[in-house]
RNA sequence: GUGAUUGUAGCUCAGUUGGUUAGAGCGCCAGGUUGUGGCCCUGGAGGCCGGGGGUUCGAGUCCCCUCAUUCACCCCA
C-alpha cells in the first residue's frame, strides 16, 4: 500500500467511472436547458456565517458538520460549502438577478463538503446537481422543480424510485403546530431519547422522522400538520399535487416527511431509492421563500429547488445494470513497432494520423510486438498498424484489421484514406 | 461523535487446534510462434500477512494499543 491515501471520505474517479460521469451530466445540461434553466457555478467556499444564517443553526450541517477554517486570525471565517442553495441565492441577491428579470432558473452540478462519518452513499466530498426556480412562488413553479428532477431520472432509465411529499404550510401554520407538538410531547418527555428531548426544544418538526423505533409509537399518535394549516396552504398543496398527476409523476403523501434545513417552507419532498441501503434519499428538495430574507434581502425572492446526490445517482445506476451499454471507443489505429530504434520514426507517423483526425495510440513502453498487439487488443483498437525496418524502407506499412485478421501493405496515404473514410475500408478485403 | 466489522501479492480471497522456504485464481512480464492480438501451454516477477508492543522455544494465527476500511446510528443528497 502507498503511503498517502485519499483523504478519509474522498474517493478518486478513475477513468471508466468517469465516463459514467459524463454521461450523468451531459443528461442533466441536456434537459436542464429544455426546461428553460441556465448553468450557475457559485464557489466552493463562502463566508461560515452564510451557512449559518441560511441553513439554520439548529441543523446538523452547521452545528457539526462544516469544514470551516480561518485563512487570516484577524479574518472571517469561512466554510467548504455543505450545500449549494445558499451560494446560489447569495449570489442572485448579491447582483440584484431579479431586478434584470422576475423570474431566474438557475441549475449546477458541483461539489459539496461534509464532515460526516462516511458510509454507503455518504461521503465528505460528494457531489449534487440541482435547480433553483428564483423569483415566483407558486404550486406552479414547485411542479416545474420536481418535474425536472424526475424527467432527469426517468430519461437515465431509473427505476423503482419513490416520490414522497409533504407541505410544510406557512410560518404560520407551523408556528401554530409547533406549539401542538411541544404540547404533545411535553408529558412523554422522560421517553423521549437524548436527541428529541433536544429536537423538542429547537425544532420539534424533526422528532417526526426519526428513526427511532422506540419513537416511532409516539410519532404514530402525534398531531398532524396537515390538520394545521389555512386554506391557502392546503390550496397550494393540492395544486403542486394537480400539476403532478396531471403529468403521471407517481407520489406519495408522508406527513411525516419534514426536510432537515430550516428554510424549507410550503412543499417538500424527496425521492427515494431502494439500491441504496440506510443512505436511501437520492434527491430532495422544496419550497424556501424565506432564505433572501434570512440572508438580508428586504424584498421577499421566493424560490423553489432540488438537488440530487450525484454519487447516490451513480450508484443506483450501476447496480440496475444502466451502463451496460456505456463503452467508451477505442482508437480507430494502434501502431506496433517491430524494434526500439524506430520509435521516432513511429512518432512521426502517429503524429501525422492524430493531425489527421485518427484516434491514434502507440506503445512508448518499449515492450515486444506480442504485448504491444495484446494491449492493443485490450483497449478495443480497430487497426494495427507495424512499422518495422521493411516498412521504413519502402515507405509502404501494413495495415490490419483487428477484427477480420486481415492485412494489407499499403502507402502512408491509403492508409490515411482508409481510416478517414469508411467507405474505402473495402480496399482491405 | 458512538457502535460493530474487516485489514495476507496490483485485484478477489484461502491459510486447519500457534509449528519448516505464506498459497490460489485473475492481472502483469517472458517464452512456446527469430515481424502479429484475442484461446491454450510453460515459466517468471511481485508479500516487513496495515503499524507498534506483548505472550511463547516459535505468531499471518493469541492478547493489548494504534491507524485505516466497511456498514450502521445521528443526520442528510
Amino acid at each position: 500500500m502507498s503511503q498517502y491515501q485519499a483523504v478519509k471520505g474522498t474517493r478518486d474517479i478513475f477513468p471508466e467511472e468517469a465516463t459514467q460521469w459524463k454521461y450523468v451530466e451531459r443528461v442533466v445540461h441536456t434537459l436542464a436547458s429544455l426546461y428553460g434553466f441556465s448553468e450557475i457555478r457559485v464557489p466552493v467556499f463562502e463566508y461560515t456565517e452564510l451557512f449559518q444564517r441560511g441553513i439554520g443553526s439548529t441543523t446538523d450541517i452547521v452545528g457539526k458538520e462544516m469544514f470551516s477554517f480561518q485563512p487570516d486570525p484577524k479574518g472571517r471565517s469561512l466554510t467548504l460549502r455543505p450545500e449549494m442553495t445558499a451560494g446560489v441565492m447569495r449570489a442572485a441577491l448579491q447582483k440584484n438577478l431579479l431586478s434584470l428579470a422576475p423570474v431566474h432558473k438557475l441549475y449546477y452540478i458541483g461539489e459539496l463538503f461534509r464532515k460526516e462519518r462516511p458510509q454507503a452513499g455518504r461521503q465528505r466530498q460528494f457531489s449534487q446537481f440541482g435547480s433553483e426556480l428564483i423569483g415566483v412562488s407558486s404550486p406552479a413553479a414547485v411542479a416545474e422543480v420536481i418535474t425536472l428532477m424526475m424527467h432527469v431520472f426517468e430519461s437515465l432509465g431509473l427505476r423503482g424510485l419513490k416520490l414522497r411529499i409533504n407541505t410544510l404550510g406557512d410560518g404560520a401554520d407551523r408556528a401554530r403546530y409547533r406549539e401542538a407538538l411541544q404540547a404533545y410531547f411535553a408529558p412523554f418527555h422522560e421517553i423521549l431519547d437524548d436527541a428529541s428531548k433536544e429536537r423538542l426544544e429547537k425544532n420539534p418538526l424533526r422528532i417526526l422522522d426519526s428513526k427511532n423505533p422506540a419513537m416511532q409509537e409516539l410519532v404514530d399518535g402525534a398531531p398532524r400538520l396537515y390538520d394545521y394549516l389555512n386554506g391557502s396552504s392546503l390550496q397550494d398543496f393540492e395544486k403542486v399535487l394537480f400539476y403532478l398527476a396531471e403529468r403521471n409523476i407517481a407520489y406519495d403523501i408522508d406527513h411525516r416527511l419534514v426536510r432537515g434545513l430550516d428554510y424549507y417552507s410550503h412543499t417538500a419532498f424527496e425521492v427515494t431509492s431502494s439500491e441504496l441501503g440506510a443512505q436511501d434519499a437520492i434527491g430532495g428538495g422544496g419550497r424556501y421563500d424565506g432564505l433572501a430574507r434570512e440572508l438580508g434581502s428586504t424584498a421577499d425572492v421566493p424560490a423553489s429547488g432540488f438537488a440530487v446526490g450525484m454519487e447516490r445517482l451513480l450508484i443506483t445506476m450501476e447496480k440496475q445494470g444502466l451502463f451496460a451499454a456505456l463503452n467508451s471507443p477505442g482508437p480507430q489505429v494502434s501502431i506496433v513497432l517491430q524494434q526500439q530504434d524506430l520509435l521516432d520514426h513511429a512518432l512521426q507517423i502517429a503524429w501525422r494520423l492524430r493531425k489527421a483526425g485518427i484516434k491514434t495510440e502507440i506503445d512508448l513502453a518499449a515492450r515486444s510486438m506480442k504485448a504491444q498487439m495484446r494491449e492493443a487488443n485490450r483497449i478495443r483498437a480497430s487497426y494495427a498498424l507495424f512499422v518495422g525496418t521493411a516498412e521504413y524502407t519502402t515507405g509502404n506499412y501494413t495495415l490490419k484489421n483487428l477484427a477480420t485478421s486481415e492485412q494489407r501493405t499499403l502507402s502512408l496515404d491509403a492508409v490515411l484514406q482508409i481510416l478517414h473514410e469508411p467507405a474505402a475500408r473495402e480496399l482491405l478485403e
